[in-house]
DNA sequence: CCGTATCCCGGAAGATACTG
DNA sequence: CAGTATCTTCCGGGATACGG
């Protein structure tokens, strides 16, 4: 039953490890030497932010969006967070920033290819929590009821 | 070139954005009134949180390990972050965590089902970040440099 | 060995007022 | 309208010592 091994020839049907993707990963790292500032996971950091993922499935929904726009549609979002994660993700590439010089000033966002890449990550995110959510849900309550029957 | 609706036929041929996936998620959600809490983020925060990802990632190269074996292969982690973390984990149904009463005592983690599912989602983040990361570096330092410049 | 309890600090982020 | 500047608050999370 217990398998130590990644070597393991692997017989499970469903859910099975991608073991070869897994060594890609891997040999990419040296676990043992710290490996300093990861920038992957800085990029992944920034993109997989509160914010950063409601900001790129709104753009991604409604393709193009003004500063207030988002605002509105993002709930509870201050000017100050709103203007940093745009910030974030124009340096990242996700999204490009477009200035109208009228008056009043208009600025406008959208994807980049990029950043339409990785929305349907997000959705394919989406798509699998959507699947495992009720079985999560329904132990979440189960793990409450023993933490009150030992409280 | 402004495609602001959604129903606008899709000419581009690469990163496409999924626009059926979008509708399927956008028609569970309500945008006027807030979501009060949304329990799928709840969700995925906890999962996709920093310590989080490398616990799944490891436990899905190693199979199984035990607490101290997670607290050396992952640098940095305290003691307390990796007990919270393991215990988010296994409420969500990410991995199981057994006991073994001997002396001293031994506890080992493995993956479920659903978590090495995700594991595998992790993965493809991953080989997408990879993709990419090239660019997003090359316009940090770009971006940087227009900093430079104007400071 | 496997964690929990405690203390403590820096930085994330909300509210708000203000400017180009 | 589109943000920035400032202030303050709060708590995530690190270090450490201890308990089962």
């Amino acid at each position: 039953m217990k398998r130590s091994n990644p070597n393991d020839t692997v017989d499970e049907p469903q859910s099975v490890m991608d073991k070869k993707k897994m060594e890609k990963i891997f040999s990419n790292i040296d676990l043992e030497n710290p490996p300093a500032i990861c920038p992957i996971r800085d990029v992944l950091a920034k993109a997989l932010d509160k914010w950063s993922i409601l900001i790129i499935v709104m753009l991604g929904y409604y393709d193009v969006l003004r500063f207030g726009d988002l605002k509105k549609k993002i709930k509870g979002i201050s000017p100050k967070m709103l203007s940093i994660s745009l910030k974030h993700l124009e340096q990242d590439g996700f999204l490009i920033r477009t200035v109208f010089p009228e008056v009043p000033l208009r600025v406008e966002y959208h994807l980049t290819d990029q950043g339409r890449s990785f929305c349907n990550k997000i959705l394919d995110l989406s798509e699998w929590i959507n699947e495992y959510f009720p079985e999560i849900v329904k132990r979440r309550y189960k793990v409450d009821e023993i933490m009150k029957g030992e409280a």
